[in-house]
DNA sequence: GTATGTTATGTTATAATATATCAATTACTT
DNA sequence: AAGTAATTGATATATTATAACATAACATAC
């Protein structure tokens, strides 16, 4: 997390963009979530440091940071996520688990291929991806075996 | 459009579920109009001849049309779309134009397996897909060549 | 054909997510 | 320091979705 927030910080500085106290501290509220992070959760954890916050106070500082590619969105869940990889741009390919709710970044360039090729196949030219898969992740299939053998 | 309306009659039928009047003429709304309908949407449109719907009215309609797999929910929307291949269960991937609107479902192999794949390598058991491509069709494209060679 | 359970709909209220608008402030540039 | 642009504050409201409870329609057994 400190690793991603000092990326952040270095990130913006290169491209001459300013990631304020109040975005960095959305940032570090994604991050600290662990989950993707709800607009209005992330609202009031904001407001513990930060009074007055209100609605577009989040929505403006998650707007600056999806175009900077710290965060991604998750249309599925109508909620967003720090990114890793911040320094190259790209598609987000999420696994999302249903059951703990952890989501999961890929980044397999085959499903990658795949849509360009479909999209090429009908003569679309593509500008943004949504891929998100929900299921379940491997520690919760395993967590539910061992219920069931237990 | 009425062959797909007569289709979702006979699945239905089929099934042993009922596609009662209030919910045939949701997906005739959604039908006729051409690219994806959001709730309120439908609900204006629906009220003409069905007075006192309400919010949950359509919802409920649009769940039961969502289970019998008549219509998709397109995520990056928050809207909904008739399925053209309602009688095989399967995960939707559109192609969105964000010019006029339009959402092409496609029934691509290449990103089903890629997708199974990047999942299966994560261990990840895959439950729910939501593929979304934005971008710009062909016929907007053109139209767009047209305009700037005009 | 009436009781009973089940499915579907009506009705009211409210939750959850997101944006428009305009004013005030802060930071950057010269 | 003045001018400009970017950011934030503040209020209101739009948009999407669900909770909760009442009633109606339908099906089946008795």
């Amino acid at each position: 997390m400190n690793r991603a927030l000092n990326k952040a910080t270095a990130i913006c500085k290169k491209r001459g963009v300013r990631l304020t106290d109040l975005r960095l501290h959305v940032l570090e509220i994604i991050w600290a979530g662990h989950k993707p992070q709800g607009a209005y959760h992330i609202l009031e954890t904001l407001r513990r440091r930060h009074g007055g916050a209100q609605p577009p106070t989040v929505y403006r500082a998650l707007d600056f940071l999806l175009e900077q590619g710290l965060v991604h969105r998750l249309e599925s869940l109508n909620s967003y996520v720090g990114c890793n990889v911040p320094e190259v741009n790209h598609a987000g390919q999420f696994l999302i688990c249903g059951n703990c709710g952890l989501a999961a970044e890929i980044n397999d360039n085959r499903i990658e291929k795949a849509i360009r090729g479909g999209a090429a196949e009908a003569g679309f030219a593509v500008a943004k991806r949504t891929i998100e898969v929900e299921g379940i992740c491997p520690i919760c299939q395993q967590a539910k075996r061992a219920a069931a053998n237990g």
